[in-house]
DNA sequence: GCATCATGCCGGATGACATCGACCGCCGCC
DNA sequence: GGCGGCGGTCGATGTCATCCGGCATGATGC
């Protein structure tokens, strides 16, 4: 759907999604009222779904970030993924195939804030816990061939 | 370090990181001059680290993503990251403690796609795949408490 | 083959906006 | 009590986004 100018207003976009329309037009060789067109169709569309801003959560206090596998037991799957979208500092979750239900990335202040929060669903769910050391890919586009 | 209006600031914009700053700046009681200030301070010091846009990656043509944790052969470690990092497929990959060493998000075209990819590792990995079904939690902020 | 229409683009005018400089008030410090 | 730095406001200026009218292109129907 999108063609090869919208691609390119894409990549420009996730590495500075406050870039004036006018540079973005000179980048991809259009006029401002066309680009501004586009980016309105785009998030129409929601193929855009949002502008946003990457933070930083070590500058939050959250200094220690975990992934999380979760099991409900029996006869609890919608209690757990309720209890799932009420934990804020669970700040991504995805349902999945296979034993582990959901895969979850928790944002922590230290390691006893995980304790507290794993302890809070503990009588309704196992979990798997997997400490993050480092992340060698950050949040990227995929290709947009 | 961020007081209460930076955090309003942040909240602002990770809802809509194109607000002008006329606007945040009647949102949180200031002239623009000092929200430019402030958003250039959180820029600068890395707490906001980009201003980007979220994208609906099935509108892109990946209709499919997976969780796929990968352990290492010994004496891989090395070669299998610096595999990860060069696959563009995979968008989101952490580095975490217990026997998966890496558990990377794959955006992928189809079931097949998902093959491919994971054949070009079989040889210096061990994967585990679980296929998204649904996202409960879609990216967020953590409590900025 | 031609008229018609929809689509995507441009250019210029207008109004909104960001930026800059000058100035002010508050607070901690000596 | 005077001083300096920090964070703020205000107003002027230049940049920018948006709106409008018009144009080229390609598809549709007669």
């Amino acid at each position: 759907m999108p063609d090869d100018i919208d691609r390119r207003l894409l990549t420009l976009l996730t590495a500075n999604a406050r870039l004036p329309l006018k540079e973005l037009a000179a980048q991809v060789g259009l006029s401002s009222p066309s680009v501004s067109d586009r980016l309105r169709r785009l998030e129409e569309q929601g193929l855009i779904r949002a502008f946003t801003v990457e933070i930083d959560p070590a500058q939050l206090g959250y200094t220690l970030q975990a992934i999380v596998r979760i099991r409900p037991l029996p006869g609890r799957l919608h209690l757990v993924q309720r209890l799932i979208e009420e934990i804020p500092e669970i700040t991504e979750c995805d349902k999945v195939t296979g034993d582990d239900c959901f895969i979850a990335r928790l944002m922590l202040r230290d390691i006893s804030h995980l304790d507290r929060i794993l302890d809070s669903i503990a009588d309704k769910a196992e979990t798997s816990t997997a400490i993050v050391k480092a992340q060698p890919v950050l949040r990227r586009l995929p290709p947009l061939a």
